[in-house]
DNA sequence: GAGTGGTCTAGACCACTCA
DNA sequence: GAGTGGTCTAGACCACTCC
């Protein structure tokens, strides 16, 4: 790429190098930036550049005073994108269908609050709704969204369309937690599903902010039948 | 956070609040690098990585000449690590134990051969055990390895050091798929994760090949308790 | 050809953390 | 207190792409 005196990639790439060939192995101290700057004959904000991209990789570990490490565990990340439901059934090839069950302003649990971090006065809209495939229930949602954030989503009637897609357009993020689990369906999750209470279905939450400000809490409920994939 | 003159974090976060409320819409063209350094009054570099950081976020898109959009539908993407068990265990302060429950070279089951795309013949290694964290059952793992692949494993006895990090240290790999899903605990694993027949429980599969050449299939069974946390 | 983003340099100050 | 990484500045050159 661009034949900058010494690129930032060719750092990173060589320090990966040195790595995976283990002239560097695992929990050993590297040098500091100021002599690999030095070695490199770069400016130390290359070398700082290439090194901040290994550690988000997970190849090493940096800590002020104490330096920087190799990774004991070189972590594999995996990456997955987050779909629309809508366009994720459509991509199987099944029809989309959409209804709303709830929608209305609502002060929240205990739980929703803490997860979202927020004080007690705070207003939420709380919307609940089904995602169905070739007319078969496949996602049911259960959504909290703070109006201090979005306060547009007052006047949205999410009618014909689905909380989730109305944010994509109207509330961007620039955080987002992501948590996975098993869980027994309850009596209400497992009606409208079409399952038995007490059934396992797999839950996905997602809390998002932009900035400091949370935009949303959300838990998303599936069929056992549902699977994740993901590659690499 | 550090109080530094102007940081790119305050830039990034009042861009994306811009977007967030409109004052830029989707698809429009926000000002250039120098534009917006000479509005925040900082230097175009930290500007840019504040740009940088939205981009990756999939908030705008960037290209040269023709400048910054705002990204009309946000792609967003999550990436989670697949940490070893026992990291796992021990980052949550918890005693990690592990337990070899059978492990024998044996034809596999059709469905198994049809994952990893083997014929007949392939002798695979079967490898059962169970992690646990402060000796209350954290993983049930149900392994399959090619011999083909990784000969070595015939030679190891999984007894002391688990197939997950043997694997690690022995079979390095350059593919994954990761499967996720809610299932039915088996009476087996029930008994094993200390759960009645049919509770809930958390599978996570993943096959890994190097190159074109199956390495191995594991499936790893999680208590409802379990949490998958991903975060970005 | 010209405008915009991509990257590098050289120097500086600061925050965090360990001893 | 001191060493290391984190970040910012000001200036510069370059590559890519659109006209």
């Amino acid at each position: 790429m661009t034949g900058a005196r010494t690129s930032f990639r060719a750092i990173r790439d060589e320090m990966a190098r040195r790595i995976s060939e283990r002239q560097w192995r695992p929990g050993a101290l590297i040098p500091g930036e100021e002599a690999l700057a030095r070695e490199f004959g770069a400016a130390r904000a290359t070398v700082n550049r290439a090194l901040q991209e290994l550690a988000r990789a997970g190849l090493i570990e940096r800590r002020r005073r104490a330096g920087t490490r190799v990774a004991l565990h070189p972590v594999r990340e995996a990456r997955f994108v987050i779909p629309l439901v809508r366009q994720e059934i459509e991509g199987r090839g099944a029809a989309y269908q959409y209804r709303l069950l709830s929608r209305r302003e609502e002060r929240p649990p205990e739980i929703v609050r803490a997860r979202l971090g927020l004080g007690e006065s705070v207003p939420l809209m709380h919307v609940r709704c089904l995602h169905l495939a070739d007319r078969a229930p496949y996602q049911y949602e259960d959504r909290w969204i703070n109006l201090d954030a979005v306060p547009a989503a007052r006047e949205a009637d999410f009618a014909a369309t689905s909380p989730n897609e109305w944010l994509v357009a109207n509330a961007p993020f620039t955080e987002a937690e992501f948590t996975f689990a098993a869980a027994a369906a309850d009596g209400e999750e497992g009606s409208l599903l079409g399952l038995g209470e007490g059934s396992p279905v797999f839950v996905a939450e997602r809390i998002t902010w932009l900035g400091d400000l949370p935009i949303t809490l959300v838990r998303m409920v599936h069929p056992p039948s549902h699977r994740m994939v993901t590659r690499l």
